[in-house]
DNA sequence: GTAGTATACCTAAGTGCTTAGCGATTGCTA
DNA sequence: TAGCAATCGCTAAGCACTTAGGTATACTAC
């Protein structure tokens, strides 16, 4: 039964750890993942914000805070939808570029020391593991 | 590189699932953690504050503020350490223990439920990668 | 004994999420 | 094509945490 709690404290000591990195950068995890997930979307690293709430499982709501504030830091850009009037497109800005590829290596590298300590078996194993347990959670 | 997502995922479904208990109880997990800390220290079922924080990996405000939550429903009751003349000592009301014990078996069955997707073996072998990842997040 | 530091507990203010709900546009359907 | 439901994005309000800081008591060093 020490399952569950053991669980929750590894993925908060990991999330902190990896926190530690995003400071650096005048960042938190949650404004990070707005900018990697433009910049994973490859050129012109454009999104609309309902594709950021899927993407980062949180509400819509959520995401427009993330993005008033990355927003006003000249992060991102916020562009009305040609295509659908209701619809706003976000777009990674140069110097969100730079700031996320800035940050993106180092965050890397922190999660390979991370996850270094097990061998590429052991993490395939708690992989599984891990899918096995959520899955079952859900249902 | 897939570990830290799947397990920050993991995480999320696990503590989802066990909210749905805690609701039908009117309580939340913060709240449900309060009261079976002090269930588990059995009778007098009397815990300082400053216990509970470091139990719960909370500061001590937070816990504060849950207490007075609780104490305003009339779950738990404060009161003055005789032998600490800073401190106070948090004491289960019998209508606190009460509910914690009718909560109690449905959140160890759905626990249960969950881990019971894994054999005795993976459940030990998941709990070690665990620790594993948790020491190497820490260092 | 007294001064200075550490500890215990609390409130206040700030943060980022949630749900509720609004205005606007789109898309389905009769 | 007119009407209605669904969708998109936002603000407002509420919630639980955090840090900052205040008050009171205990401990330690001299």
């Amino acid at each position: 039964m020490a399952v569950v709690g053991r669980l929750t404290r590894a993925a908060l000591a990991v999330e902190s750890r990896l926190a530690t990195t995003f400071v650096r950068y005048g960042l938190d995890a949650s404004s990070f993942d707005v900018l990697a997930t433009l910049l994973r979307s490859g050129a012109p690293y454009r999104i609309a914000p309902v594709e950021l709430a899927r993407d980062a499982m949180i509400s819509t709501s959520a995401v427009a805070q993330r993005l008033n504030k990355l927003e006003a830091r000249g992060l991102v850009l916020r562009e009305a939808n040609p295509d659908d009037g209701r619809g706003t497109l976000v777009t990674l800005t140069g110097a969100g570029r730079e700031l996320v590829e800035t940050v993106l290596p180092d965050h890397l590298e922190t999660e390979r020391a991370i996850t270094a300590t097990l061998s590429s078996g052991e993490q395939a194993q708690l992989v599984a593991l891990l899918q096995r347990i959520s899955t079952a959670a859900t249902s």
